[in-house]
RNA sequence: GCGGGCGUGGUGAAAUUGGUAAACACAGCAGACUUAAAAUCUGCCGGUCGUAUGGCCUUGCCGGUUCAAUCCCGGCCGUCCGCACCA
């Protein structure tokens, strides 16, 4: 009588068998002998106290990779812990009063719950949160000690300010003009704020993404956009006639087309630029055209439809090649973040230049001449031309292309003495300053007698303190004088703490060091960098810029050693789970777990209401259309949420969870727990031997599966394995035991990436007594992957009308006169003439017919 | 506007990156078992003509290179993502 596969039972047993044997621990580099090591890691959850299919899928792959490493002899290491610092704990304390330190522990607990019933080959015993004092603590000392080396600085800025949230936000998280958690519009305030020297290392930044060949073309581009690397020339230009005394020696600018320098046409100051800001002084129209600029949003549509406006300060600069002056503007167009905050314009060359230079009838001078045109008769109309071309008007650079007079109108300008050739790099300092609770402490103390001063290392780590209210907006740590005044360690007068916290991205710049090791640098630099991460492609500006930045600034410290420099070797971030949406007549959304679809139409499992089928989205809370994994697990098993996740998709792409899917996966548990179940009670241990289709198929699909496991094509690996399954199957009444013994032996080691608790089921009905965990990935036989006789399709004029069996050493003659003596062959050949036959050994014959 | 990706059956997709297009799965259809249903099993399943052997067409569209193109090149169209007044 043929049994059934129980997840329920099987499942637990030997979650319960790992846990024992402690078979996930990660060996100490004294301890691993010759074995290579390999850091997996998955990104590191918010331990929001759910978890969702997204997360479901993220570390199923990473544990395919974990496991795979494991079965192939490495030293794994493959931990876990919580990004646990941050809004919603503040935001779960302000609505129900609970300390936000208590629901984030709560909430670990509750998910970890969750993560253990996945079955995932977890190295627990390296587990930390962000949030645990030791953790935040050695933040502190990594602070300090980055501090000291001038990788920190306070200044103050314009700063992007979320007013929901209340707080400081940094520049990658202001997306579309709005807070990137809150969603509410940011606003411009002038703060001091704490920051880190990321652009010190714009260059290494660019230059190491060229290394990180593991990594996806898509995020490295993104990254080199946002750095933002662009060479050109710096340059004064000097005040003509009666140059203001009081004010600068002339003005700065920073422009990639000095080329187009003949074709200058007026200067352009961004408003907040400090010369703007001296004149407005003693000048109201100026203050008020300041203002009117300030009104502009950040966000991408007030971008668009704002008006190019400008102001007419009536001083005039000197052309540095001309005997003309340039009068000077500002204009709402320059921004006071990039280069130095003035410009040349070339309107002819430029379209911001030219919709500004229309609007107040300023010259319109082209320099660059298509090819085609006429010098004499080419006119700029409407648009900017921006192509390639011929310089002309421009002295000794006419007749030159572009990227020579760029160079010789700078080598000009250097020996003039006016300026230098510059790199400039759209990329900022990084803010971290948070006006927050929940995050960690800056270890600095205000004194009034010594200014800023940093905390000694045995003073650490800078606690939060537990007693807090939410009941007031804004910063607790602010109001909480208790906490706030210290000794100044410098002068021991009474002084202030700092009461911003640091950016929760600064907690997850450097766990992956953290669980290499909490404070040995030594078995730091073994584990690292991280060979394979895995995570979410919405991080790929965000998290991974500040890893690789952390990763080199605690480098320059002593505090990390990785030889590329690169923390993470290899990348790859997955597509999102999606599912239907659904609406009920009112418009309100609905969760799938409540629609009833036997019917002919989807209805409403409780009111009966019809239902109403939207796109397919993203999983998320606010449209309902989650599908919870604990209900999965308990109704599927982990192995079948696991395995659904994985395997209708490449892993790159989104993958549509649907009902009618996860059923197909759990028949598949089924399939295979049958082929193992049809074996003998006591399978033999006899070795298979000699040559079968069964053998054959067995040995192929392994080097298969093992192929596309390298090469993260997990949905391949999977279909595979369902062939394999079909082919195990069809052969059971004819193989031989032994080669359905080995068979099924294979086929659970494979299957053990994917579905490791039915692989212990089935490793076990196979009579072993160890636990397939420390099985070796199986070795193929070479003679049993080449076949002898292969089938070779036959072409003719390029269209397949046959196909011939051939040995697979056949020499190309003797498989060109077996094709053309083929019947379906000799019918399409006949009365034409044969002008040639191609034959791509072990591939295809095409025979060329007149 | 700039940068990048994608486009293959009713659906998710595969194709050793120039060599038999549609593997595997989902849905569907037909059948077996069953009093019946579920479960399970078997067969069919891109379009079209044909009872069939088979023929013709088919990887968004147009063109090119090649004995041979889903794959390479040129030009369109559609779609998704990232960045965006960055000089």
């Amino acid at each position: 009588m043929a049994s059934r596969y129980d997840p329920q039972t099987a499942e637990p047993k030997w979650r319960a068998a790992w846990e024992t044997g402690d078979v996930y621990r990660a060996k100490s580099p004294d301890k691993a002998g010759d074995a290579p090591k390999a850091y997996i890691l998955e990104m590191f959850p918010y331990p929001s106290g759910r978890l969702h299919m997204g997360h479901v899928r993220n570390y199923a792959m990473g544990d395919v990779v974990a496991r795979y490493k494991r079965a192939k002899g490495f030293n794994v290491l493959h931990p876990m812990g919580w990004d646990a610092f941050g809004m919603p704990a503040e935001n779960a304390a302000m609505k129900n009063k609970v300390h936000p330190g208590e629901w984030t522990y709560k909430n670990i607990a509750d998910m970890r719950a969750q993560f253990m019933k996945l079955g995932l080959s977890l190295d627990w015993s390296r587990e930390f949160a962000t949030c645990d004092p030791e953790y935040y603590g050695a933040q502190q000392e990594i602070f300090l000690k980055l501090f000291e080396a001038g990788l920190i600085y306070r200044k103050a800025s314009k700063v992007n300010w979320d007013p929901v949230d209340q707080t400081v936000l940094a520049n990658e998280q202001v997306i579309d003009g709005k807070g990137w958690r809150s969603g509410a519009p940011v606003e411009q305030r002038e703060l001091t704020q704490w920051f880190f020297r990321i652009t010190d290392f714009a260059e290494e930044l660019i230059a190491g993404l060229e290394t990180l060949e593991r990594w996806p073309e898509k995020v490295r581009t993104m990254q080199a956009n946002w750095i933002g690397r662009s060479e050109g020339l710096q340059m004064r230009f000097e005040w003509a006639g009666s140059a203001p005394e009081d004010v600068s020696e002339g003005i700065e600018i920073f422009t990639t087309r000095p080329d187009t320098l003949f074709g200058a046409s007026f200067i352009a100051l961004s408003p907040d630029h400090p010369l703007a800001l001296q004149l407005a002084e003693g000048d109201q129209a100026l203050q008020a055209f300041r203002t009117e600029c300030a009104k502009v949003g950040t966000s991408e549509e007030a971008i668009e439809k704002a008006e190019k406006i400008g102001f007419d300060t009536r001083l005039t600069v000197k052309h540095p090649f001309q005997d003309r002056d340039l009068p000077v503007w500002i204009a709402n167009f320059v921004l006071i973040g990039y280069g130095t905050g003035a410009i040349f314009a070339c309107p002819a060359h430029d379209q911001r230049d030219l919709d500004f230079a229309r609007k107040y009838q300023l010259p319109v001078l082209p320099v660059v001449l298509p090819s085609g045109e006429d010098a004499g008769s080419y006119e700029i109309g409407k648009d900017a031309f921006t192509g390639s071309g011929r310089l002309v008007n421009s002295g000794f650079l006419d007749g030159k292309t572009i990227d020579s007079a760029k160079a010789e109108a700078i080598d000009r300008i250097e020996s003039l003495g006016h300026g230098h050739r510059t790199v400039n790099y759209r990329l900022r300092d990084w803010g971290v300053s948070r006006q927050r609770y929940w995050g960690c402490p800056i270890p600095v103390v205000h004194c009034p007698e010594c200014g800023i001063v940093p905390l000694p290392v045995g003073e650490l780590p800078v606690r939060l303190p537990e007693e807090v209210s939410f009941d007031v907006p804004g910063n607790p740590l602010e109001r909480d004088e208790t906490w706030k005044s210290c000794v100044c360690p410098k002068c021991g007068g009474e002084a202030t703490r700092e009461t911003d916290t640091l950016d929760t991205f600064v907690d997850s710049s450097w766990y992956y060091a953290r669980f290499a090791s909490s404070e040995n640098l030594a078995e730091r630099a073994y584990w690292l960098p991280v060979d394979q991460y895995v995570g979410g492609v919405e991080h790929a500006v965000l998290h991974l810029l500040y890893a690789r930045f952390i990763a080199r600034a605690m480098g320059q410290v002593g505090l990390m050693d990785i030889a590329s420099g690169e923390p993470f070797a290899g990348l790859f971030t997955q597509g999102m789970v999606t599912h239907e949406t659904y609406k009920d007549p009112d418009g309100n959304w609905i969760n799938p777990s409540e629609v009833n679809f036997e019917g002919e139409t989807p209805v409403h499992e409780k009111t009966g209401a019809p239902i109403k089928v939207g796109p397919i989205e993203k999983m998320s809370k606010s449209i309902r259309n989650t599908v919870d994994p604990d209900a999965m697990i308990a109704q599927y098993g982990a192995d079948v949420a696991r395995m659904f996740t994985l395997s209708d998709s490449p892993p790159e792409r989104d993958v549509e969870w649907t009902r009618a899917g996860v059923d197909g996966a759990a028949r598949f548990a089924q399939r295979v727990w049958a082929n193992f179940d049809a074996l003998p009670a006591a399978p033999t241990t006899h070795a298979a031997t000699g040559d079968s289709d069964l053998r054959r198929t067995s040995h192929k699909s392994v080097a298969t599966i093992e192929q596309a496991v390298d090469e993260f094509r997990f949905n391949s690996a999977v279909a595979t394995m369902y062939e394999w399954t079909n082919a195990i199957k069809k052969a059971a009444e004819t193989a031989a035991e032994a080669d359905r013994v080995e068979a099924c032996s294979l086929f659970a080691r494979c299957l053990q990436l994917f579905m490791p608790h039915l692989a212990e089921e089935c490793w076990s009905r196979l009579g072993h007594r160890s636990l397939i965990v420390h099985a070796a990935w199986p070795k193929t036989d070479p003679a049993l992957l080449e076949d002898d006789l292969i089938t070779m399709p036959v072409q003719v004029n390029g269209k397949r009308r046959s196909e011939v069996q051939i040995a697979k050493e056949a020499a190309p003659k003797d498989v060109e006169a077996l094709a053309l003596a083929d019947p379906a062959v000799s019918a399409h050949i006949e009365g034409k003439t044969v002008k040639k036959v191609i034959v791509v050994p072990g591939r295809i014959v095409n025979i060329v017919v007149t």
